[in-house]
DNA sequence: TTTTGGTTTAACCATCCGGTTAAACATGGG
DNA sequence: CCCATGTTTAACCGGATGGTTAAACCAAAA
């Protein structure tokens, strides 16, 4: 317990802005969260504007970099992939509501990107080239590899970001149900990439 | 233009709340937008909670209808799901930020749901039954068939509700680029799920 | 001990925003 | 023509919210 104040309001701010997005979030509730002043808020952070740019690109960038370790190490392309899958669906469970502030926020206001993409050193070309190179059966080469990415990563993220609507109504709201059926995606989707590609 | 009053209120609801979501929308912005006095939305709709769920329900059950309406015809299963692809992707394209708009709000409020299941006779069920009738090939009937609807809808709604962030990494920001990938998904997608359910 | 610098606080400010109100306006019936 | 009813408007209200400020606090240097 050794954070500094500085920290304790970034960790605040992070949990609430994630949870609640910049529109949803009020800076008092950031405070309370931190249990401090909110003009210290200001103090470190001289606007709430400031405070969520620190957090979504942060928060952005991190969630992308994780991505990038998964595609360097030195195993055959399918083997990246399936380890790609993996660690993705681990990486949103362990974050749950980040893809949905994500996609929120980036629809909100699509400027922000510009700059991030240029900032953070992040390459989502490396999952084109996971696909690209190596996986060279069939389907593949004649297929803009792009339809294959953003299908990946559909299968992955949608149950996530629309989890209270599908939980709701293809599961009767049983949370223990849903999370079970999470888990079983690892394998499903692996399953349904590689059946396609190898076809 | 022999809209009512109300009329033009809601639409411009519609437009503005779709675009901004209930906490981005100022009831100033949508009097303007319609060309009316701000005074009047309450007047027709009592309060902003009141209108935003108005356009809300609307549109959320208008979404699953037509959805509904797919699958009612008397062909083989296999035709209907190729229809259902081929329809629920033209119904995002005439409506692209609906799926984001519904999304975002049911994350926000998950409570509004319950009511709504209620209320609009909707049968999300009947999209499970479509693949559960009829397709009974090797992998469908060892595997849970939710999976296969959530793959189905993560990779027919996931370009539309990222789409500023695909567009921009892979796409180079190119709008008609966009576009075209978009309209080639129809017959991609048809080709991942039946390549698995065929296989 | 006093001074000096950064840190923390309560009180305050200005603006935004959803909502209300009372008066003006329009229209159709008597 | 006048009244009754529904519609429209400008002005206003109060609370919420992001942001500021000046004073209090505290620890380390001198």
């Amino acid at each position: 317990m050794d954070r500094t104040t500085e920290e304790k309001i970034y960790e605040a701010a992070r949990r609430i802005f994630i949870l609640k997005g910049m529109e949803g979030a009020r800076m008092q509730e950031i405070a309370d969260e931190a249990g401090m002043n909110k003009a210290l808020l200001h103090y470190y952070f001289r606007s709430k504007e400031n405070l969520f740019k620190s957090v979504f690109k942060d928060t952005f960038s991190k969630f992308f970099v994780k991505v990038k370790d998964t595609l360097s190490s030195e195993v055959s392309a399918k083997e990246k992939l399936i380890a790609f899958i993996d660690n993705y669906i681990n990486l949103i469970q362990a974050n749950p509501y980040v893809p949905q502030f994500i996609i929120s926020e980036i629809n909100r206001d699509p400027k922000v990107l510009k700059t991030l993409m240029f900032e953070s050193g992040i390459e989502p070309q490396k999952i084109l080239d996971l696909l690209l190179n190596g996986v060279h059966s069939g389907n593949l080469s004649k297929l803009d590899p792009r339809h294959i990415v953003i299908s990946l990563l559909g299968m992955l993220v949608f149950p996530f970001v629309a989890r209270p609507l599908l939980q709701m109504v293809y599961f009767n709201d049983d949370r223990e149900a849903y999370d079970r059926f999470l888990n079983e995606r690892k394998e499903v989707v692996k399953n349904m990439i590689l059946k396609f590609i190898e076809a």
